[in-house]
DNA sequence: TAGAAAATACCAGTGTGTTTGTATTTATGA
DNA sequence: TCATAAATACAAACACACTGGTATTTTCTA
């Protein structure tokens, strides 16, 4: 029998959620082909360190204090192109994964994967694979699996236009996109207002993003 | 020497987040005193489990899939009125946090909590506490230590007008509130606009609450 | 203490969304 | 196939926020 030589990640782990830290330290030192090389509170500690322990692949959250995932990807890549980066997020944001993929990472995962999803998506953009996104599909298919929202019984319509709202299209925008007139897209909004009882653009933006809609 | 007799706290998990719900578990396990009795990935399936685990506690993510926990809490509050609800939340929410203590839970603590906030906190609610909330400062004095939000320039005033956006209030109840004119209300909601280089109301909640302000 | 920044206030015009209606056509389920 | 729900479309009045100005007072800070 031969001995095989295992490639060995080294990989840096970057968020502000001690909790959620816990959790992917647990799973990712259970992988033997994993090397949990350094686990950094915000951007910051994350561009102090990569010199001294120089990691493969770097899982970059979002949100953090002192410096956030997005602006830590540039500086990052300017002085090691080479380190792959892979961005933790709680939301699916196109706006926001188009963002991350321009400024040089290499794959978007929510937070709320699987553990199997985070592993095979950590070696896939280790080994070199294209931008990877997370299986949620767009705004034509997506579920709504949730029975909270599905309590309001918005129509199929509705849910998508909250997707449309919730990327920031106005309602000329979204008439054009639908081809619909944008009296039609203005009922549609009416009733989903009444629907919510929402009362503002911005509370409903706000239900939008608060209910993972 | 007596032989102390130790109280255990029976303690039920519930989050929809499997890298999350890694972390708790690990973390619950290394205290003595707790014993975690079952997890539930749903606000259903808490109900289906509470019979046959009969927790003294249950910590309740608000972001779930089938039932969320603000819906979640009611149920097991008829049933078992004694089981102490501890509600966790990904956000600071005046209105969330006062919706949740009003449909009875015990407690509310952010995901982005220290390890020793929450044990300490699951105790504390044990023991018959009074509604507890995360130490996270009103309006006034959150202090906005996130440099991503501080390269914006932000003054404190408008920063102030951001946690009133936030909460849903309109130009004229902030005018109210502060005391203002609304005409200076406007004033600083284009500057933020400006200076955030947004362009709607919803757009900017969206920014808000994403970037956690 | 002089200059800059911040906070305050005002205004006219514009854009966008909400409210409250009505109404027609197209699916869909009983 | 008949009734209902959904999707479409229209319109006037209204509410609210945004734009691009100007301007005064207050507060910091160099």
């Amino acid at each position: 029998m031969e001995t095989e030589e295992k490639t060995i990640i080294k990989i840096m782990l970057a968020d502000d959620h001690p909790l959620f830290i816990e959790g992917l330290t647990l799973m990712l030192k259970r992988e033997t082909d994993f090397d949990l090389c350094g686990i950094a509170n915000n951007g910051r500690e994350v561009l102090d360190m990569l010199p001294v322990y120089k990691p493969d692949l770097i899982l970059l959250d979002i949100n953090m204090p002192k410096m956030n995932g997005l602006e830590t990807i540039k500086y990052i890549k300017q002085s090691y192109p080479n380190i792959k980066i892979l961005m933790l997020s709680g939301y699916f944001d196109d706006a926001i994964i188009k963002e991350a993929k321009s400024k040089g990472a290499n794959g978007y995962l929510l937070k709320s994967s699987q553990k199997e999803e985070l592993i095979q998506t950590i070696r896939m953009v280790y080994s070199g694979a294209n931008f990877s996104t997370p299986s949620h599909g767009d705004a034509e298919t997506s579920d709504f699996n949730d029975a909270f929202i599905q309590q309001f019984n918005l129509t199929k319509r509705e849910r998508e236009i909250i997707q449309y709202i919730k990327q920031g299209l106005t309602n000329q925008e979204m008439a054009q996109t639908l081809h619909l007139s944008v009296y039609t897209v203005e009922t549609h909004r009416k009733n989903i207002m009444q629907k919510l009882k929402l009362n503002s653009p911005g509370t409903l933006m706000k239900f939008i993003i608060e209910n993972q809609i």
